[in-house]
RNA sequence: GGGCGGAUAGCUCAGUCGGUAGAGCGCAGCUCUUACACAGCUGAUGUCGCAGGUUCGAGCCCUGUUCCGCCCA
């Protein structure tokens, strides 16, 4: 054969001894199976114990707690993989990584399972103490070990075991007992009769920000009031609770309401009972809802109870703790709240007070944890002055001390710390740090202290009951980073992870978690409590629906993983973690990514073929390369690294995983592996072979490493198999290596314009139908002087686009024959006679001239614009130049080959 | 009522500094071509929600507006 012959002639390489072959499944086995990966890898690195860099600059993230009684959810697995990224990329970028793992004792949730529990058994909660249920509890927490971390590990989370926490823990309980004293001694806490949240099924008061608001379509009804006494003027009133009327202290109506102004001052009956009330003026009533005429009814309204504080209204109860009527509200004692309504309006109507009813949208106050409707109530409760806490929290904002990504929560952040409300901390139940209070049953006086005192502080009565309430537990969740690292002791830790440098956690807890964390950060360390806040959103159904039980939609993490394995799992989740958008899960996308990673897998099995059982990390010297391809994907590989880096430092993970997909996929294997393959036939000795297994290895063990943080299994399974001598890879540094060689290089472009060529040829084939798989004829006419330069392309355009290439001709005129397919230098000229219908290919190059001189007028309108060459900036009218003059060169090349085409047509009838 | 986010290919989403709109999935055709059919090659599909404005030039900036989602009151 010539030796300037390049074919890809089949038969050659099929009868090639394929000697590697036997060593390749020794190593790397011909598929990836996550599950025994994943099993192995747990078995012996979960749970393990930070390494510690004490040289190294710090960085530190503790986990959002979840509650013990929890089960992994979307959330956490999004929420978690986050966080091992960062944690990963960090560690390789030599950092010293400290990431707390813990639990949340999770008060009422976990009160409610063990009540549950002893449900099942029979044990009615009353028969006993608190000690013995708290006992129960503890028992409970044992008997489930850490159930939600367990299942965090599954993710791959790195955690740093030898630092976990629980929120109850000795330590802990110590620091959240020391926080609410000294916030009492310095007068930011307080006992008083207020208007809380009460759950009647939860039995404990709520914070605000615990009740949800659910749009409902209600009733609204105008029930009529009379004058008292024996006149016959009424006022209608419209209200959407008329079970609350015996409870009713005043009517009020808008000062400056004229329709009223007559009223105000006069009394009016309570119907159904002879009881007489005030009507009141009170600028808080809009005139615009129902008749502009409120009923006032403190005990069992937040904004009642504001107005009849103004108006010195005293309140009165009718529903008891439980959600029923008690003895004051006379006939519907004993009641539901809901029966009660009915019954009210039953009797109502009956008697001639209920004007009418119309459907009205109302919003109704929830339990965030059980959903039922809260009810507001007066009620005797620890609260915790807010407003000189929250300043120095949305100054650290303001000032970015702290910053968010997205930037735009800060927004809502500001919002509610500037209007925040005084903080209800109490809880009626039995599961959580008790109050540190004891209340002297002689003089009534309350005594604050770390431990019980022996006697009252007043009196020196030594009768002192303690506070039977326990915190929120929101309240011990504030105090995560800091205690987590050791406060109140001055620890080594404290003094180097805080303030921690990233909090990961999703939006529906900034109110709840984050500021409040903030503000206790700042009150009791005087620095915040991290740096950034990454805010995730919502991982929903496919179809954009959140997941929830009764929707039965919801998708268990656990399962995603055993079917298509964790590494997939967790691509997927970064991949698609766009900053400020939900996120819809498909298991089609997850299949996606689980081709991703068998890919990867894929393509390690074939670069081992040519270096079997090599065991030492390649280097690669990028100025001394001589293949062409090998200087492009070094290129390539070097811009992917450095876009990862700056993604990665930018919690940019949608676009990391992005350059990650698309470096492995459509560069490295889709170019550079097949590329490789017209140089991987030569003999062994063959330099630029030699040369390219060395790129293709170091390549992969770059790859290896820049994968690692999003998907540790595949990728550590991989690095243990090749370099079994070396450190593990989570242990490697991050790659980074600028190789000079940028993608404008001109060894680069001029590989580029082959990768063009090839891709010309294709989509000739694909349009004139003919097979992949049919190899054509053909040769290059080059410029004098390109001829050398070209040589070194003619493997790879032969393999690529499947040509069995004649010698390159040089300065040479044109052939008058053949399809021409130009390109920078010269034209690559295709034999098709007899293989192709000159008509059809007549009529491609046709349409391909149409296209292209549509796009060169536009291009040519806007060049002559004369406003365009003034105002443009001149790099933009330069390329615009560029791509005129390029585009009018491609005419021309078309031109010559639609030409040619005619010619043998002509050519072709004549015979 | 106030605030935030979204609307771009059939679906799910990118789109940095304003400079001729991209990816994945799906779909169609062809191909078992020294890893991978969980593959390869090629292709088709766009009123960038709507209406104005700024600009030589707008998916991007400004104003208004519609619809969807979320938060707050």
């Amino acid at each position: 054969m010539e030796r300037n012959s390049f074919s890809t002639d089949r038969k050659e390489i099929v009868s090639d001894p394929q000697e590697p072959a036997e060593k390749t499944i020794e190593r790397i086995p011909k598929t990836y199976e996550p599950s025994l990966t994943e099993r192995k890898w747990l078995a012996s690195s979960a749970r393990k114990v930070r390494v510690s860099r004490p040289e190294a600059k710090s960085f530190s993230m503790v986990i959002p707690p979840p509650n013990i009684t929890g089960r992994l959810h979307m959330g956490h697995a999004l929420n978690i993989t986050l966080q091992d990224v960062v944690a990963r990329f960090r560690k390789m970028e030599g950092q010293d990584v400290l990431w707390i793992p813990g639990t949340d004792h999770a008060g009422i949730a976990t009160q409610n399972v063990v009540e549950r529990q002893l449900a099942k058994e029979g044990i009615p909660l009353r028969t006993l103490t608190r000690e013995e249920f708290v006992t129960r509890v503890w028992e409970w927490k044992d008997s489930i070990k850490s159930g939600i971390l367990d299942q965090i590990t599954r993710l791959g989370a790195s955690l740093s075991w030898d630092h976990e926490r629980f929120t109850m823990d000795e330590g802990f309980s110590r620091a959240v007992t020391e926080v609410f004293v000294r916030l009492y001694r310095e007068g930011f806490l307080y006992r008083g009769e207020r208007m809380i949240h009460w759950c009647p099924r939860c039995l404990t008061a709520l914070s605000d920000v615990e009740v949800a608001y659910v749009e409902k379509t209600g009733t609204l009804y105008y029930v009529r009031y009379g004058e008292s006494p024996g006149r016959d003027q009424s006022l209608v009133v419209a209200t959407t609770r008329p079970e609350t009327i015996f409870a009713d202290q005043a009517l009020a109506v808008h000062p400056d309401d004229a329709r009223y102004r007559s009223w105000i001052g006069r009394k009016v009956f309570v119907p159904l009972i002879q009881r007489e009330i005030p009507v009141i003026a009170d600028a808080a009533v809009d005139p615009a809802f129902g008749t502009g005429v409120l009923k006032i009814t403190p005990s069992h309204s937040m904004a009642d109870w504001e107005i009849a504080s103004r108006h010195g209204l005293s309140p009165l109860e009718i529903i008891d703790r439980e959600g029923r009527m008690n003895e004051k509200a006379g006939p519907l004692k004993g009641l539901s709240r809901e029966d009660a309504r009915e019954k009210m309006v039953d009797e109502l109507s009956a008697r001639g007070f209920l004007e009418k009813e119309e459907a009205a949208p109302s919003s109704l106050g929830v339990c965030y944890r059980c959903q039922t409707v809260v009810e507001p109530a007066l009620s005797l409760q620890w609260f915790v002055r807010m407003k000189d806490l929250a300043k120095p929290a949305i100054e650290a904002v303001r000032e970015g001390e702290i910053r968010f990504f997205p930037d735009g929560w800060k927004n809502t952040y500001y919002d509610w710390l500037e209007n925040i409300r005084d903080w209800c901390v109490s809880r009626q139940i039995w599961w959580g740090h008790p109050i540190p209070a004891w209340h002297c049953a002689n003089c009534r006086e309350t005594v604050v202290d770390l431990s019980r005192p022996d006697r009252c502080s007043r009196c020196q009565s030594d009768e002192l009951v303690a506070d039977p309430d326990v915190l929120d537990t929101w309240f011990s969740s504030a105090l995560w980073p800091f205690v987590t690292l050791g406060w109140p002791n001055e620890t080594p830790d404290l003094e180097r992870f805080y303030p921690t440098s990233l909090l990961v956690t999703g939006f529906d807890i900034l109110f709840f978690w984050v500021a409040r964390m903030v503000m206790m950060g700042y009150h009791f360390t005087g620095k915040p409590p991290f740096r950034d806040v990454y805010i995730h959103a919502l991982v929903r159904d496919q179809f954009g629906q959140k997941m929830t039980k009764s929707k039965g939609n919801v998708v268990d993490p656990l399962e995603i993983m055993d079917r298509y394995g964790t590494d997939a799992f967790r691509m997927t989740l970064v991949h698609m973690a766009s900053p400020g958008r939900d996120i819809r899960l498909s298991t089609e996308r997850v299949e996606g990514f689980r081709n991703f990673v068998s890919k990867i897998w894929n393509a390690f099995r074939y670069v081992e073929r040519f270096a079997p059982g090599e065991t030492h990390i390649p280097e690669v010297d990028v100025e001394a390369l001589q293949g062409p391809a090998n200087r492009w994907i070094m290129a390539c590989l070097s811009q992917a690294v450095a876009d990862m880096r700056r993604y990665f430092s930018a919690y940019r993970f949608d676009e990391a995983a992005n350059t990650l997909y698309h470096f492995t996929w459509h560069l490295y294997c889709d170019w550079f592996i097949e590329a490789s393959k017209s140089v991987l036939d030569r003999p062994d000795d063959d330099p630029e072979k030699r040369e390219t297994v060395r790129v293709l290895r170091f390549t992969g063990s770059v790859l290896l490493r820049m994968a690692h943080p999003v998907m540790p299994f595949v990728t550590g399974e991989l690095w243990e198999v090749l370099y079994p001598g070396e450190s593990p890879l989570e242990m490697q540094t991050f790659p980074d290596f600028p190789t000079g060689l940028s993608k404008a290089s001109g060894a680069v472009r001029e590989f580029e314009a082959m990768m063009a060529l090839v891709g010309d040829v294709r989509q000739m084939r694909s349009q004139l139908k003919l097979s992949p798989a049919m190899e054509l004829r053909g040769e290059l006419v080059v410029g004098q002087g390109y001829g050398e330069r070209y040589e070194r392309h003619l493997a790879f355009l032969s393999r690529m686009a499947r040509l069995s290439l004649s010698p390159i001709r040089e300065g040479e005129p044109e052939p008058l024959s053949g399809i021409r397919i130009p390109f920078t230098d010269g034209a690559l000229f295709l034999d098709l006679d007899g293989i192709v219908n000159l008509a059809d290919e007549e009529r491609r190059l046709t349409q391909e001239l149409e296209k292209l001189n549509q796009k060169r007028a536009s291009v040519l309108a806007r060049l002559k614009s004369r406003e365009f060459r003034e105002k443009a900036p001149p790099d933009v009218i330069e390329k615009d130049e560029r791509l005129l003059e390029e585009a009018g060169e491609e005419v021309q090349g078309l031109d010559s080959a639609l030409a040619q085409v005619r010619r043998m047509l002509e050519k072709g009838e004549k015979r």
